[in-house]
DNA sequence: CTGATCCATAACCACAGCGTATAGATCCGG
DNA sequence: CCGGATCTATACGCTGTGGTTATGGATCAG
């Protein structure tokens, strides 16, 4: 045995929740002496100490909580799926990055709701360059990325940018802006969304670039006027805040809003989900 | 055997991976023969086919893509339990709802990623009423709601509520609002946050109650004047929509923002993260 | 039709994991 | 300070699970 296995993850957290190591065994159904090895065999192939044993009662070591956290993840994670398989009720994860969604999202949970009932929605927020869905994060994702050539897409939508300044700064008096104007000043891009918007300038007269932690931060940093933004239409009415204008860039070409979804093996609703998607975007 | 056991995940996914059951045992470094009957054992269990088999190739059926995706999930979560009890790098999940940790987000990574290297932050979104604490999501959740008695807690911050409004809507010419005046309206609430507002009222005295599924749905309910909101302050810099105006309420208390934890062995960085973010949100 | 390929089944075997029993350690009450 | 109680670890057979090899049956290519 050098693979962990559920049963000794089971007996770890029983232990923990219970205290001791019969009492564990008596609810699993097990001797103590089962129990005992499993957890031991559990801190062998992971190389530590995970709980603390004195005779009388039993503590996780720090290492302990951490490896139970993740412990007790896995399991649900497991009575998830045994649940799913042997009831047939589904679920079908959506990633989404920033508002990529708009305010479609609603809507959309309604018409599901009514035509879909047994596959439940669930939103995931991923900032990935693939939506979370290389990562098997999710079964479906809406991005504004280039589509990576290994997924399934549609395209849905199409978004001019907006630069987002700060109310002080002397070209929010003007109403619309072109890229050139830009290129002095500093960019505030979202760490996590890693979006390649640099390459819209010329190579040799680009912004320089500052990236921020999320959304939060971005905007601080524009409101503050130490940078500028540059983003996709539906960020303007869903990410307001004081001290932020947004202005229209005629030049900056549009940025397309894809739904991608793995080629091989799909999940079964994402047809469904596809084409309810692309009703819901096109009717504007 | 009739528990899912993670060797049989193995095998699923490999299968699935490989195309073939041959050469997923060669992967596994197994006999072919283990491989299916490990596959088999599964379907058993759960009660339905995951796999299409035929003489030529293997293809999952529409259970079995279900049950890989969560398959995959569970593995990596194993994968991810195993690396970060052998190098002792950690990780310290925070749960926080709608915008609870209003703009200290990236102060407190900043700080967090100098001072504690060694411990990853991972932020949780979570709605629900004890923050995914009790579901075991985050190892420290920052929350509005009552404080359950089965978490340690300390308090950071009170925050004045607000109204959001349509803009057009005549209670909007006002500076600030009284409970009073809302009595008779209807009130947008999220869903998920299960928030009890509705209490600020006397029992004979309520507006009608409106859920929403999530922050644009709430938005949008009230820019349409249909409803309106009530809501902390962090909300009004954060979440902002044209149509929709903020006004204070003189009567209604503060709402506390608590930092929430388990009181048996909270994750070991628990007690570094709560006086970093007390120390944040006390220099306002 | 024949060979190749691939999954399921059968037969067998080793050892992993379980149970019972017991030793060792710690705490508690008197 | 000393038994008794309580709890974990170890010892030692035994059972059954999961492994292997061998083979059968089904399908496809040529």
């Amino acid at each position: 045995m050098d693979q962990v296995e559920l049963r000794q993850l089971r007996c770890l957290v029983e232990v923990a929740e219970t205290g001791t190591f019969t009492d564990a065994a008596i609810e699993l159904g097990v001797s103590q002496a089962a129990v005992s090895r499993n957890v031991m065999g559990l801190e062998r192939v992971l190389g530590v100490r995970l709980l603390h044993r004195t005779s009388r009662s039993v503590a996780p070591t720090s290492a302990g909580v951490q490896v139970l956290a993740r412990a007790r993840q896995v399991l649900a994670e497991v009575d998830e799926l045994v649940r799913e398989a042997t009831t047939g009720h589904t679920r079908l994860r959506v990633g989404h990055a920033w508002s990529a969604m708009g305010r479609h999202t609603a809507e959309f949970q309604r018409r599901w709701a009514t035509e879909h009932p047994d596959v439940e929605l669930q939103f995931v927020r991923t900032n990935t360059a693939t939506g979370g869905l290389a990562e098997g994060l999710c079964d479906l994702a809406i991005v504004r990325t280039q589509v990576d050539r290994r997924f399934a897409h549609a395209t849905v939508a199409s978004e001019r940018r907006y630069c987002a300044l700060a109310a002080d700064d002397p070209l929010a008096k003007k109403r619309t802006l072109t890229l050139d104007q830009l290129k002095d000043r500093t960019l505030a891009i979202d760490r996590r969304t890693g979006s390649t918007t640099a390459d819209l300038w010329p190579e040799d007269a680009r912004p320089r670039l500052e990236y921020t932690h999320d959304v939060d931060d971005w905007l601080a940093a524009i409101a503050g006027g130490r940078c500028v933004g540059l983003t996709p239409h539906a960020t303007v009415t869903q990410y307001r805040r004081d001290g932020v204008v947004y202005r229209p860039v005629r030049d900056a070409p549009p940025v397309d809003v894809h739904l991608i979804w793995h080629r091989r093996d799909p999940h079964p609703a994402t047809e469904a989900a596809v084409t309810l998607l692309t009703k819901l975007y096109s009717r504007h």
